[in-house]
DNA sequence: ATGGTGGCACCGCCA
């Protein structure tokens, strides 16, 4: 049984992050890991690196904020970077590996209620589902995933109460999410661990001990088509690879599909 | 604890 393993890992800067990564993927081998917050522009980013350990990697950034990339084994057939109109270029990115749609999002993060990025925010969701629609069907083969920025219910926080204001909890931004996942998405980690307290992605770091006092958000997510979903054979929260000398603040999130179970795959042919 | 740390910019911004 052939198993096919996709990442996502939210870096904070792929520089500062770029030896992790690169022992990660030693260790792990996963066939794609999607990566969010690469904080480079293209001409500078690391791509020599990340090709002498054997990977293909596409790339969609710019200074200091925001920016994906995508490393997997095997070359894309397709890819394609941010929204049509190219406003939003460094969040999305888009590529077809083993004939699967793969969509790397970071997600606009939202600041604060009352502030104009909240609402770039959950325009961004309504905009994404848009962009989900024009291309694909719920019965193809999509995997999106990424800093999602949105913990989808109490469980996914440690904090429900406290934080109920929080741009990565509010009612809005939840709403939000639950519209992109309405058109036809499975939440693949929670297939996997249904009703499970305490799984999560982020733990900030400006807390101290944050891992050991478990303040944490479900905030990162690997969401598939019902067909894909179906064939999904895991889910896990690698909390190991985080470094102790160089913390980063989220942590890889891993999911396997057994793509020869190809009966509930149409088009999956690439 | 309305703080805290970390990254990258440039001498503040963003998470």
């Amino acid at each position: 049984m052939t198993q096919f393993s996709i990442a996502t890992f939210n870096a904070n800067s792929i520089r500062a992050r770029l030896d992790q990564i690169l022992d990660w993927l030693a260790r792990e081998q996963v066939d794609v890991l999607c990566v969010q917050e690469t904080k480079v522009q293209d001409p500078d980013f690391p791509r020599d690196p990340i090709e002498a350990a054997g990977y293909n990697v596409v790339y969609a950034g710019q200074k200091a904020h925001a920016g994906v990339a995508t490393i997997s084994k095997t070359v894309p057939t397709l890819t394609q970077a941010g929204f049509d109109d190219g406003v939003d270029a460094p969040r999305l990115l888009y590529t077809r590996i083993a004939g699967l749609n793969i969509v790397n999002t970071y997600v606009p993060q939202g600041r604060e209620l009352d502030h104009s990025e909240f609402q770039h925010k959950l325009t961004w969701f309504r905009q994404f589902r848009e962009w989900l629609e024009a291309r694909f069907t719920p019965a193809d083969p999509v995997v999106w995933l990424g800093d999602l920025n949105v913990a989808p219910a109490d469980i996914d926080l440690y904090d429900p109460v406290g934080l109920r204001n929080h741009v990565d909890f509010h009612p809005d931004a939840q709403a939000a999410l639950e519209h992109v996942r309405a058109w036809g998405l499975v939440d693949v980690f929670r297939q996997h661990h249904p009703d499970e307290p305490n799984q999560y992605t982020y733990f900030d770091y400006r807390a101290r001990n944050p891992i050991e006092r478990n303040i944490g958000w479900r905030i990162d997510h690997v969401w598939a088509t019902p067909p894909l979903a179906a064939v999904s054979t895991r889910a896990w929260i690698d909390l190991d690879a985080r470094r102790v000398d160089r913390p980063s603040d989220h942590t890889f999130l891993v999911t396997t599909f057994d793509l020869n179970d190809a009966r509930s795959l149409p088009r999956l042919s690439s």
